[in-house]
DNA sequence: CTTTGATGTGAAAGCGTTTTCACTCTTGCG
DNA sequence: CGCAAGAGTGAAAACGCTTTCACATCAAAG
């Protein structure tokens, strides 16, 4: 039952060298004869020897493991990023252990703490509610934590973002243009730095610039979930808004369905755009017009950003910022 | 710069104990008088000690992670899985290292093999196609693995699934019984155990009981994707079917909308009835019509039986079955 | 030849825990 | 009062690697 397992040491008397060697001819270090290597890796071979990470960990103090905390896996537009941090993690040689947090703050602190017992290399943060308790972790760590898709107003930490107040700027004004009034801004919770700090930023700056009021009765604060947004519906109308900002494609895709579903022409009579241009924006009728970013993108280089800061590369610009764009599909005259 | 790390042995020292006290209060080992925990958790607290996971499991031979390979995070029916998974390691202190393979044979392979080094506790596999290779790596790893939501004709693996047969056959009975005798079969790969071996096969089984002569000219192989199936149409109606079996959500929204813009009207026209009953089911119009499954449970019972393996509890059944169901929505008469 | 500077190799000290084993105290009980 | 049985604790040996340091060897240069 028990598997034996073949260590350094016994490839060393195999091989008749000495740990040391063996360690090297694994590590790729060139200073070892041709023909030892050669004996070496014959042994290996024969012995089906494989180095243990932990202890390799535990020698060199690295772990090639990067925690990511991701608010749901399940959301298209989190595990868009997710997909690019893993592919540029597993080019470099590095694992992500993924957990999810809800955005919940006590789990973050928790999930962050467990992430660094671990003695990961690095940290990739997903989630728009940085609470000082977690800004104060980030500090305490000693490996690198880089926000992806994320933003804290305190801009304490390395990100990869794009531009969201005047992505949303620009998508609100697409909506003005359309000769729209009344504009709905639809998000999840205003305790989210994107939210409150960003997005709605955009969308005053857009009202603004066209001379329109800004109404705090058309903002609507909800959950990020499908269901969410189709019993919005009734309050929409009962505001009289003519379009809406979403800023989540679930959560678009409700209040559109919902609309629909109440007889309410999309776009004829209400206009909808939402942020995150994931594949949902492609499935659903009308399809929905939506901010694009380049989602895999932000994980990518979120990964890459990261690897230079775990090998204390130095780093042009702590914070970089991707660009984005408009997408008109059919949900938008 | 350099951030000091507090050790056992500091702790120890300052307390006035031992390392293997302090050990036994970390790991709450009962034998310790209460006035020496007392003493043991104040130094901790004081120097804020955590124990270093890494030299924790070089010591226990145990990591408390695990190892998840899942074909791509961004297909929702994996992520579910995935969210289940994890929702239930975390219940039990585990963590999960996830990485995507893209049902690569040769990158799971590679995949399992660095898994293996990092000395996972336990593995859950996602993925279809179960090579020689890769079997033979299950039963080279001490780990324990278990498959979710994911079928291997050989059975020689501890999985979590529903059942496939009898799930497809009653989808295509259920299309039958609206009039169709032209129903296309519309899946991934052939050379997935998934399709080939089992919803093939309910689906056979299905037009048989019927009385339908299979016609291989309705089986449509292709990829797992919106685009895929968008791209279908001209070939689902020159095969002169008027329904389908979709063996993925994304993909069946695709061959769906595909219908949809080519003017065929669903239902009416032709029917579409889909396999996971992921979220996307509810998003598209018409709803499709969908076999159910537990999709968070199939993960989450997965882990579960995961736990016991790598207790070495007794198990009373290996292959768990968990129940399916129809969900008749708007795609299906 | 000797010197010098690479080049190749091994011994052994960590890395931060857990765990075994032995030992010392206490208790409870006959 | 004597003794067996816990209860509580510490010393030290793992765990499987990396890395430092010293040493030996060897080729090229003087």
């Amino acid at each position: 039952m028990e598997k034996q397992t073949v260590t350094i040491y016994d490839v060393a008397r195999e091989a008749a060298v000495s740990m040391a060697t063996v360690s090297r001819v694994v590590n790729g270090n060139p200073n070892v004869k041709p023909a030892t290597r050669k004996k070496v890796l014959e042994v290996i071979d024969r012995l089906d020897y494989r180095p243990n990470a932990v202890a390799r960990g535990l020698a060199s103090k690295k772990t090639t493991t990067i925690g990511v905390i991701i608010p749901d896996v399940t959301n298209a537009y989190f595990s868009s990023l997710a997909r690019g941090i893993d592919d540029i993690a597993m080019m470099y040689k590095y694992n992500i252990i993924l957990t999810n947090s809800d955005e919940n703050g006590g789990k973050e602190v928790q999930v962050l703490n467990t992430l660094m017992a671990k003695q990961v290399d690095g940290i990739i943060f997903m989630g728009n509610q940085v609470t000082d308790e977690l800004r104060e972790e980030f500090r305490r760590s000693k490996a690198p934590v880089v926000l992806a898709g994320s933003v804290d107003a305190e801009k304490t930490q390395p990100s990869v973002n794009i531009d969201y107040v005047a992505a949303v700027a620009e998508a609100v004004k697409n909506l003005i243009d359309h000769g729209n009034q009344k504009i709905a801004f639809v998000s999840g919770s205003m305790k989210q730095a994107i939210n409150h700090d960003y997005r709605l930023k955009g969308y005053k700056k857009a009202l603004k610039d066209a001379g329109i009021a800004y109404d705090d009765k058309l903002v609507f604060e909800t959950d990020y979930t499908y269901k969410a947004g189709q019993s919005l519906e009734p309050a929409l109308s009962a505001a009289g808004a003519t379009a809406a900002f979403v800023g989540d494609d679930e959560l678009a895709a409700g209040v559109m369905n919902g609309l629909t579903d109440a007889g309410v022409d999309v776009p004829g009579e209400f206009e909808v755009i939402t942020s995150n241009d994931t594949k949902l924006t492609e499935l659903v009728r009308p399809k929905m017009s939506s901010i694009t970013q380049p989602l895999y993108d932000i994980g990518a280089v979120a990964m890459r950003l990261l690897t230079k800061l775990m090998n204390n590369e130095s780093v042009d610009e702590n914070t970089v910022i991707l660009p984005y764009g408009l997408m008109k599909r059919s949900s938008t005259k």
